[in-house]
RNA sequence: ACGAAUACUCUCCC
């Protein structure tokens, strides 16, 4: 389990060592530890790794399960390698496992992200025909994929679908329809969707707003992006690092260096880090404002981050 | 029983 956190965090020295730990002590990793550390190194892309500890497992007598086979065919789909993916997924089915909807969502994803959204349409019907039905992930990723492609109609018409079949539509299903009308300019839309999923007893969370707070930030309507992230909290949702990014950049470009020294002092007591884009942005807002000694405090504080100005 | 895996927002412009 400790190894899992460490795994999750990118924190893989840490993981390491404690799976050393574990083999100088005598203590056999089973698949789910090795599976965590796997996990790990295909979140940081280092596929190379990944592959050489899933053989170690192996050279072990651990036999590998869907999940570890799963963990490794995601990995796999997030550097867009998608034909090793599906190579991977062949083995699995000559092995005698059967790929579960997770695995399946992995590959819909990995093959709507190098863009080939029609493998992807294919894939759904096959693992439906395998008896294992898409599912709310299934749907939302391709709604993502054809919004991304400005094909919104085709997104909603899967959403339409998705809904006929009972199935319900999560916070992400919303976030990618809210992102979806935000980048397309249409923020009206966007807040009618705000309403309409509390209606439907989903909950907001911080994705969701930064995409509409972020919009209005950029078209410079400051005071409804305050309002937003004031309703926001209002509500129960936590604003994230990102939230933060997000007003402070806006708040610097409409010249509001007050309100944004007060978010970049209220991220740091949050523990939150300031993306270097931020730090720039405050720089450069406070000496447009001849305000050299607030720059140069920020100046100071972005390069204990070991960030470099541009 | 419990425990490991997959989708959305910031990160370059809009």
């Amino acid at each position: 389990a400790i190894i899992c956190g460490f795994s999750q965090n990118g924190n893989m020295l840490e993981a390491e060592k404690l799976f050393a730990k574990m083999l100088s002590q005598g203590v056999q990793p089973d698949e789910v530890t090795y599976s965590a550390l796997v996990d790990g190194y295909c979140k940081l892309g280092e596929m190379k790794k990944a592959f050489s500890l899933h053989n170690q497992m192996v050279r072990h007598g651990i036999v590998p399960n869907v999940i570890t086979y799963t963990t490794l065919t995601d990995g796999l789909c997030k550097i867009g390698e998608v034909d090793t993916a599906n190579e991977l997924l062949q083995e699995m089915l000559t092995k005698g496992l059967k790929p579960n909807v997770w695995t399946y969502n992995s590959m819909v994803n990995g093959l709507c992200k190098v863009g080939n959204l029609a493998q992807a349409l294919k894939l759904k019907e096959e693992m439906a025909a395998s008896g294992i039905h898409p599912d709310t992930v299934t749907y939302t990723t391709l709604m993502d994929a054809y919004c991304k492609m400005g094909e919104m109609d085709k997104g909603k018409e899967l959403l339409q679908e998705m809904l006929k079949r009972g199935l319900r539509p999560s916070v992400v299903t919303f976030n990618v329809l809210m992102n979806a009308f935000c980048l397309s300019g249409r923020l009206e839309d966007g807040e009618r969707l705000l309403e309409w999923m509390l209606k439907k007893g989903v909950m907001p969370n911080a994705t969701t707003y930064n995409s509409i707070v972020k919009q209005y930030s950029i078209r410079k309507n400051m005071r409804r992006t305050t309002e937003l992230f004031r309703a926001m909290q209002a509500e129960g949702v936590v604003p994230d690092a990102n939230t933060y990014n997000i007003l402070i950049r806006g708040h610097c470009k409409a010249r509001n260096m007050k309100e944004a020294w007060f978010l970049y002092k209220a991220m740091a007591e949050k523990g939150f880090s300031v993306s270097a884009s931020s730090y720039n942005d405050l720089i450069k807002g406070f000496l447009k404002r001849k305000k050299p000694l607030e720059a140069r405090k920020v100046f100071e504080d972005m390069r204990k981050e070991g960030l470099a100005p541009d």
